[in-house]
DNA sequence: GTACTTGCAAAATATTTGCGTTTAT
DNA sequence: ATAAACGCAAATATTTTGCAAGTAC
């Protein structure tokens, strides 16, 4: 494991330190979808000197090499996502939990992003759900 | 239009305030995706004397009532929508500028989330597309 | 008359930045 | 050796809140 994170620093051509391979490591095994200082706390649980700027910076770097996806949901903060082939969020309103669902279609999704892009040079999409998750819905 | 806008207040139940009259019309009017600052400084063109408080308050109010669509872009800022018809956006992560296009193929794609809404209570969804517009790949 | 709304200022949240020090290569 | 990254603290940006005064119904 330990390998593989920095040769994946390597191969990304990020420079290897102590704060990025921690980082890199606890979010990449993270599917919760966490924000910015969730990842920060569980960081300084192994690293307690990190400073949350540097968490903010390794997370701005990971998302430009698309190593990671920065989601915007209704809470104001930024969630961190490492699975970055498209897929689909559930944001339930109540408890604020994100469920990961597959796209369904993808191919007549695609074909119809593909149309647009004849003049929109398209890099991503999001596609968001929004409602009442079953947990809640039983209260 | 100045009828309109205090009949469509009352058919909502939503008491009757000189700023809230003023802040629907210009929204409902504004198909630019504007933030709650933007929408703030335009309504204090007409009024002076209003507040910032007052203006992100009636907004969550129009949000609540379902008369407004908040969107959330990763510039970290909410954005307004009077468009309600699910429908998706085109955010250019140079200019940040929002493009509005209709959804192709909607029977599918509701059909698919008509399927998740057998254990998921879906209000409403998002589709955003990111990349360059056409007018930034200009240059 | 009463409950709701407003304006103001302060607070709360999330994120970014400047800078001197440290570190990776 | 040098450019990049770090930690810290301060700054910025966005949104929310408490409260006294005003307003809609």
């Amino acid at each position: 494991m330990e390998k593989n994170i920095i040769n994946f620093l390597k191969e990304n051509k990020i420079k290897i330190t102590p704060q990025r391979r921690l980082i890199l490591e606890l979010v990449l095994n993270d599917r919760t979808h966490p924000s910015a200082e969730e990842i920060y706390l569980k960081v300084k649980e192994k690293m307690p000197e990190i400073s949350i700027a540097t968490v903010y910076q390794t997370l701005e770097l990971l998302e430009k090499k698309g190593i990671l996806l920065k989601l915007d949901f209704p809470d104001g903060k930024s969630h961190y996502d490492p699975y970055t082939i498209p897929h689909l969020h559930f944001y339930c309103t109540n408890c604020k939990n994100i469920i990961d669902f597959e796209i369904e279609d993808k191919e007549i999704f695609e074909k119809f992003i593909k149309k647009i892009d004849k003049n929109f040079e398209i890099k991503k999409y999001a596609i968001i759900l929004y409602g009442i998750c079953k947990n809640c819905k039983k209260f």
